[in-house]
DNA sequence: ATTCATGCAAACGGTTTGCACGCAT
DNA sequence: ATGCGTGCAAACCGTTTGCATGAAT
C-alpha cells in the first residue's frame, strides 16, 4: 500500500520503507509539543483509530532514533524513555513537578563551560543531557 | 548486635537503627569515587563476604536516599539508577562513553542562566540534572 | 516486648525479542 | 519474489513488594 505521508521522503532518503506506521509515529512526535513516552503514542494512534502494537512502537522508535530523525531524551520522569523530534535547535526542557508539564528553551548555556572543563581535564566532551525541573506558572505556590 | 561502624552516629542522627548492612551499604558508597550502582553495591559487599540481599540493598538505598544522606542520580547508563554520597558540594558528572570512568566536577554553571530563565518564563526553577558525556584522556581517540 | 530490618520469592512495569505472517519494494 | 515490517506472546531486567523471620531498641 503506497502511503501519500507527510514522512515519505524523509523514510526514503533514509532507506527506510514508507509505511503507514512510521508515518503515523512521526506525525505523533512531530505534532506534540514535548518529549513523549511510548505508551502515549500508543494511545494516541488508537484514538486514531490506527491499530498498532506496543512492540512496532518501540521498534519504530529504535529506528528513527538510530537514523536520527528522532531523539530519545534523559528526563526520565517515572523511568520511562521519551522522544522527540530532532531538529537542527539544540534545546533543553523544564519539567514541572507538579502537572508534569514541559516548556522547551532553545539554545544552551554550556559551551564554554564545556570548553573551559576540557582545558582542565583533558576530557573530549561530545553531548551532555540538562533537564531542570520546578514549578511552573500555573503550579507555582505563592 | 551493636555494631562500631562509621556511621552509627549518622545513622542515629537520622533515627534510623543502626544495622551492619546500612553502615556497610554507605561504606562502599562512600567509598566508592563515583556514582554506584545497587548490583554493584550488592557484588562489593559479596567480595567482602557480607551476606546481604539485593532487596535489601534498594531498601537500604531507599532510606537513604529519603534521609537525604545518599542522592540517586539520573546519569542512567543502562536504565540503572546510580548513587553517590551526598555532601554540601553541587556537583555534575562526566562519563566517559568508551570505559564508562566518571569524572566529577564540583560546582556548577547555571545559576544565573537559571535565573534568567525564571524571569523570562514565570517558571520556579527547583533543581535540575547535567550530566556531560565523552572521551576521558585514555580513551581519546587522536 | 515492640518495632523495624531483612531474606526470599513472586510481582511489577517498561522494554526487547523470537517467530510466523504480511506488506513495501 | 524478496526482504523488511508487524503482531503476538513470552522473555527480560532493574526494581518493588508481601510475608514470615530475626535483630535493634
Amino acid at each position: 500500500m503506497g502511503i501519500g505521508g507527510n514522512y515519505g521522503e524523509l523514510l526514503k532518503k533514509e532507506n527506510l520503507r514508507n509505511t503507514k506506521h512510521r508515518n503515523s509515529v512521526i506525525e505523533i512526535i512531530a505534532g506534540n509539543g514535548q518529549p513523549i513516552d511510548a505508551e502515549s503514542i500508543f494511545l494516541k494512534l488508537k484514538e486514531q483509530n490506527i491499530s498498532i502494537s506496543l512492540s512496532t512502537v518501540y521498534r519504530v522508535l529504535e529506528t528513527l532514533v538510530s537514523k536520527e530523525i528522532v531523539s530519545k531524551t534523559s528526563i526520565n520522569c517515572d523511568n520511562k524513555a521519551l522522544y522527540e523530534i530532532k531538529d537542527a535547535q539544540h534545546r533543553h526542557h523544564l519539567m514541572c513537578v507538579k502537572c508534569k508539564k514541559m516548556l522547551s528553551v532553545d539554545g544552551c548555556p554550556l559551551e564554554e563551560y564545556e570548553k573551559a572543563l576540557e582545558d582542565k581535564l583533558g576530557f573530549s566532551i561530545k553531548g551532555h543531557k540538562l533537564e531542570m525541573f520546578g514549578y511552573c506558572q500555573d503550579c507555582k505556590q505563592e
